[in-house]
DNA sequence: ATTTGTGTGTGCGGTAACGCACAAAGCGAA
DNA sequence: TTCGCTTTGTGCGTTACCGCACACACAAAT
């Protein structure tokens, strides 16, 4: 029954209740999103939400000055364009696929219907919503008090629970744009995660090798976001005996 | 008719309809919020929201080895306690009072019933969640990108458009720990701003004598939240013609 | 195998903020 | 007034990160 591609590789969507998913299904479009296309543009009007499926996308924040750092990144947990249900319509961020793959996309105006509804699509976005508060919160904190080495145990490791596999294909320049730093401390610091067996990389290409080891490198900041979305989302998702379709 | 205490003193309630207002007007306790008072623990389960009248609350979080950071901060154009009506109940952060003053308070059940009725209180307090989300997300950038001079600047402006006077009582001590920067840096880069007229500070009092000479000062991150504040809330108040409570 | 282009490594000097230690000064209480 | 505590000022050495410049190295195409 469940082809290649299907909605239900999106956690929201596959949480919600039969007469709900069913309503919006076929609506739902089929998306490919290429590396480095840009979703929502900062202060653009939204037309669309944006559930990923196998693609991460990263909410940026680009300064007067060009420079850019990452707000937040959302992959098959999520969803994108909050700020249509919020009632703002856009945000002065703009979103920018991080790692090639498809999603789904809905007509802002569907979405905020059925979100008007005031059924579990409504009490899941905004669940998802705080989760995602939580996630540009813990970037904030982390900016401020740790390491760049610490910071991309975060970034990895975050990265690491949207796919499938254990290999993300990243440039370290790409990497040093979404952290807001210089390309050269990543290159540091991938150095040491490398010496230390954690991980193994080439020209583009990065492979975890020792999760537990990424684990005991980062700051608290990683395990706050899980903690905080794993409960936050998961037992909404249990109490509809949704079978899991997690693939970290 | 205006009592000098009153619950329109904080924007969201004011701009709410006769009808919902007259709804939860009984229910609202008036509380005086001291120096220093811890409204919500990090993690502890929220029993009431707060709408700050003349109190500035801060968000913190608290890390691991005692050194925290403002996530946020919420004076009288908003409410403490949205984790309430996201679903989560609770948050990984600390809510602690930054300036005394008053505010009211609302049992969690009273707010989640009319948050469900879907009325325009519902709408607000969406609202205000997306705007709060742009202040955490600028939060973050400024934390990357910016001297902490010109983020001592987006602090005062951002603190004073709270205030009813251009009078903060505020140690730099106090301030460092919101910044969450070293108390030094604090009494430098106020020294600066000081010997610019730009303010004036004895021993826990800063007075700003030259608005305008922040505004030069201050990064992009100022305009950002403060723009996308007054987008979303602005048009919401105007539409219930109801009078600008504003103080800033 | 050689070329080509895009990643990656490395080595500077420069700087902003840190951590610590202690001196000076303001303000209230006795 | 004097004491005592809190707040603010200053002066270190130290560190992490920046910005720039350029060398090197990989993988694909010729």
């Amino acid at each position: 029954m469940d082809s290649l591609r299907n909605p239900n590789q999106n956690h929201l969507l596959a949480s919600l209740p039969t007469a709900e998913f069913e309503r919006i299904a076929p609506h739902l479009e089929l998306v490919t999103m290429p590396l480095g296309h840009v979703l929502y543009e900062s202060s653009g009007k939204l037309q669309h939400v944006y559930f990923p499926a196998t693609a991460i996308v990263s909410m940026h924040y680009v300064m007067e000055n060009g420079s850019s750092s990452e707000i937040a990144g959302v992959g098959n947990e999520g969803v994108l364009g909050v700020s249509l249900f919020m009632g703002g319509n856009t945000t002065p961020s703009r979103a920018i696929v991080q790692t090639a793959g498809h999603g789904y996309m809905l007509k802002a105006g569907l979405l905020k219907e059925e979100f008007n509804r005031g059924g579990l699509l409504q009490h899941l976005l905004l669940r998802y919503t705080q989760a995602l508060i939580t996630q540009i919160s813990q970037t904030a904190v982390c900016n401020r008090h740790h390491a760049v080495e610490q910071q991309l145990c975060r970034w990895l490791l975050l990265t690491l629970d949207r796919l499938p596999t254990n290999e993300l294909t990243m440039t370290q320049e790409l990497i040093a744009s979404m952290l807001g730093v210089r390309r050269e401390g990543i290159t540091e610091a991938a150095g040491h995660l490398q010496q230390a067996g954690c991980i193994r990389y080439r020209r583009g290409h990065i492979s975890v090798l020792d999760r537990k080891g990424l684990e005991a490198r980062v700051c608290e900041c990683y395990a706050v976001v899980k903690k905080e979305h794993d409960r936050l989302l998961n037992d909404v998702r249990n109490r509809q005996g949704v079978p899991s379709t997690s693939h970290g």
